[in-house]
This record gives C-alpha cells, sequence and structure tokens, in this order.
DNA sequence: TGGTATAATGTTATATTATAACATATTCAA
DNA sequence: TTGAATATGTTATAATATAACATTATACCA
C-alpha cells in the first residue's frame, strides 16, 4: 500500500483510532483499570470495590452500557449477566441495589474515568482516564455499537467560535455524533 | 451573502441571535404555527389538534418543556398546568394519556417542527421550521432555560472534518452546549 | 354513496432510567 | 477510641418512555 508521500497526508491530527474489531481488548480494560487506581490515589479518593467492578464493567466493551445492565452483572457475580429480573429483589439473596451502581457511576464521572452518553442513556470508559473531568465528543458507531472518545482541537475551536460570537459562555458540552465507523464501512 | 472580508472581522455569522427577554414572543408562536399548518399542508401530512396543542405548548416559550408537563397542559385545558399527578388516571374525568404526548412528539420531530434536547429530556420548538428534518446544536442557558437553535456552517464544517478523517460516516448528531446567554451574563 | 384501507387516537399496562431519604457500616485521623 | 467524614445498604418512588391492542376518524375510490 503506496502511500501518497508529504504532501497529502493530513498531519498528525487523528490519534486515537477506532478500536478495532480484533485488538487486544484485554489490555484496553487493564490499563484503564491501572490507571484509575493511580488517579485515585493521587488524589486522595478511594477506588472501592464497587467502584472498581462497575468500571471494570464499564471497560468490558467499546459498547456503552446501561446502569441496569451494569447492576445486573454485578448481581450475578461479575460473570455474564444472568437476566434482567433481578430488579428490585436485592433484598436477601440479590446483591446491589441501582442506587450503587448511579453513586458508583457518579464516582467515576467525577474523576473523569468514565462518561455518560445522553443520547443512549448509557455509560463509557473514558479513553483519556487520568485526566480531569473534561468535556468530550463521541463517535456512537450504530452498527456495532462501539463508541470512541474524540478529542479534536479543530472541532473544539469552531465550537468555541461559533459559541462565543454568539455571546454565550459555555459550561458544559455535550457532542455525540452517530453513524458508521471505519470497521462497519462496506469497503470499496 | 459570501463574502470574503477583507480583514479580520468576524463574518456576518451570528444571524438569529438569543431570544431576547421582552421580545414578543405571541409573535414567535403564531408564526411556528402558521408555518407548521403550512408544512404539513405542503406535505399532505395532517396537523390534528393534539398535534396542535402539543406544538402551541412547546411554544408557549423558548425554554425546552418535558413531555409530562405537556401533557399536564393538555390535561388542565390548555392554560396553567394543574398538577403533576394526573398521570394514569386520563381515564374518566381527565383527557390524554402520555401516549397522545409522546405521539404529537413524534410527529413534530418527524416534520422537522420539533426537537429533542438529550441533555434535558425536553422538547423545543424548531427554530427553522419549514425545513426538512435536519441536524441542530443547541446552546442551552442554565439560568433562564432558554435555548437557542444554533446553525453555523464553521461548526459543521469542522464536525464533519473532524469525524471523516476518522473514517467515520455521520448518519446523526446530537450537540448541546450548555453556559450562560448573553442576557443573563454579568454585563461588564 | 357507501365501503374499505389507512391514519390517528384511546386505553391499559408496563418498561426503563434515575433519585430521595434515611439507616448502617467503614475508614481515617486526631 | 471516638468522632467526623465517607461509603454503602435499603426501601420507596419519581420521571421518562414504549408496547400492544381497541376504537374512531379520514380519505379515497369504485
Amino acid at each position: 500500500m503506496a502511500q501518497r508521500a508529504a504532501s497529502k497526508r493530513p498531519l498528525v491530527t487523528a490519534p486515537p483510532a477506532f478500536p478495532k474489531p480484533g485488538h487486544n481488548h484485554a489490555r484496553c480494560a487493564a490499563d484503564a483499570l491501572a490507571k484509575a487506581e493511580a488517579v485515585c490515589t493521587a488524589r486522595g479518593t478511594r477506588l472501592t470495590d464497587i467502584r472498581r467492578q462497575v468500571l471494570a464493567t464499564v471497560w468490558q466493551s467499546h459498547v456503552p452500557v446501561g446502569a441496569y445492565e451494569i447492576l445486573a452483572q454485578l448481581n450475578s457475580g461479575g460473570g455474564t449477566p444472568r437476566s434482567h429480573k433481578s430488579r428490585a429483589l436485592t433484598a436477601r439473596g440479590g446483591r446491589h441495589a441501582p442506587m450503587a451502581v448511579y453513586r458508583a457511576l457518579e464516582f467515576l464521572m467525577g474523576n473523569g474515568l468514565v462518561h455518560r452518553l445522553a443520547s443512549l442513556n448509557a455509560y463509557i470508559g473514558c479513553a483519556h482516564r487520568g485526566e480531569d473531568p473534561h468535556a468530550a465528543q463521541f463517535l456512537i458507531c450504530r452498527r456495532c455499537g462501539i463508541t470512541a472518545e474524540l478529542k479534536s482541537a479543530a472541532l473544539n475551536r469552531a465550537l468555541n467560535q461559533a459559541v462565543t460570537e454568539r455571546g454565550f459562555t459555555i459550561d458544559s458540552q455535550l457532542v455525540e455524533i452517530g453513524g458508521i465507523c471505519p470497521h462497519c464501512r462496506p469497503k470499496p
């Protein structure tokens, strides 16, 4: 595959490519968990059991997961989810109630380790873990579900300009793009 | 129209300013309703009673409204909402069930007359009514709640580039910016 | 004009996502 | 070791949204 030389190469602007289908995901997950430990230690916050479990669940793949799906996995022993019905009856036999998950997610989001996807009501591990809570943009493949976190300076610039031009002061942003990822797109 | 202003002046790109606090809103609403009639006639779709009522409710202000708030207003006679409790018991005395509202909203969104704000679970009248369903960006003031629809070519360009650069094909986009609007911002 | 297909609405029930409020337990540090 | 702060347990419920099937209205056309 000969590449066009210097001329037309886009600058090194597309760094964290879309996660490939066959990549070593165990490593993604392990890295994320390790990084999270470090972040929490550094910040003096505590990555407790539940929080770690929730984080691990979120990192099972690059597909966002719902809070109740996380709950089901927690309550089924961490392996594969048993059923969606283990909802209210967390009492004796079961384990956790929804609150446990939501609280863990809140903590993880507050520490920049997880993001929420408003368009899906689902959660995903932060690809820039280790940084403070930050604005993020997401590319969501509607075929495979895999979601990549985007960090485009150009996009942020455009966004800031478009907005401040109108006298608006940004607090928070939510950018979620749906479509087809490079690996699901039919090859030419 | 297309002008290459010589100097550094930002082009005249901020057309539909943030709705002003004291503007003639009755007119916004009336216009929107009229436009909606026209759009539906043109498309051969029907702007029925409920749909019109829902649209009118959405256009009561520039602040997004929740589905159940719309429902409450419908069920209280179109005036001010009576209570949030008129939920399930739409049977005899009441009027509409949630489905009615959601169906109307679905129709209105399908016809490009209303948008949904995922970050608020709320709905707002489309400022570009008359156009086909379209991608939109929103500025949401966290103080007054007023939300403006943004249409920035530059932003769209940046967004498309950042995304296609990564081999992604866009289907849908969701851009919601939270912050302080020009009218709520403390003057210098 | 009447019949019929389509579209719209009614109605009931329930799914899904998220939070409130208060009780108990754990941790850390003085 | 005690007490404040933090974390979790527990119960209940809020808020948002959809499924499924029955009924009614509308439009079209033979």
